[in-house]
DNA sequence: ATCGTAGTTTGACATCTCTCGTAGTACGAG
DNA sequence: CTCGTACTACGAGAGATGTCAAACTACGAT
């Protein structure tokens, strides 16, 4: 097929009500999670793990991963083999409106501030 | 005399370009510390620690001061025997405008939802 | 000088976190 | 079916974190 469709079984997410504050500011409060997430912003698109270039390996990706899925902050869904990752705009717009803004906007200035790659 | 005068010796604090917003997301991810903070927004005043009703023992209590401090979210200051703790509004609001309040308004929001007391 | 209040310090403990390496699973391509 | 790629799972280790209790310091009031 040329159309690649979802597979394996679906990830466990928390529900929209079920995100918590505190989860997410702790899932950004990572530098690593912090850039992926201001990654996955820039290029306002799903992007799958291996496309990210962390100075971690393989296994603690996936770690950081996780955290961010679990605290609601991203939707990960199985394409293929690839694993398909995208930040919960609607979600976390709904539930803390003009928070993630902010909280990207004070990244961006404090890359730039540091003259921080990227 | 009736004027209370700020005693003891200075406390270390960040100064405001050094304020990291991951210390700062890190420090408001603890339930207890988010506490203390939309307190001290809400009541729009230095406050001292006696005066927060936490469920916590006092040296627990002076360990998540500190660590708001040390990330940069609020400043703390002796006062006889009292220590003043008021919120850096300004520092934060140069650094990331607009963060705080999103922060804030979050957090009363998810406290407005779960039927959070306060 | 004494006392009480406010907060600190130290040490301890259980838990969590970030990281890694190695071995394993799931899927598409051939 | 076999192979390579993408990601996961399972330990494990070093370090951070939240919590407490007990002993201590600093200051104001009397």
């Amino acid at each position: 097929m040329t159309e690649t469709a979802t597979t394996g079984r679906a990830l466990p997410h928390p529900e929209r009500e079920q995100i918590r504050l505190e989860s997410v500011l702790h899932a950004l409060s990572d530098p690593m999670r912090l850039r992926i997430v201001r990654e996955l912003a820039a290029k306002e698109a799903e992007l799958s793990c291996s496309q990210f270039d962390l100075p971690v390996t393989k296994s603690t990706t996936t770690h950081h991963f996780r955290v961010l899925r679990e605290s609601g902050v991203i939707r990960q869904v199985y394409r293929g083999t690839a694993k398909m990752n995208g930040l919960r705009r609607d979600d976390l717009e709904g539930l803390f409106p003009g928070l993630l803004d902010s909280l990207l906007a004070a990244a961006d200035r404090q890359a730039g501030r540091l003259g921080d790659s990227s």
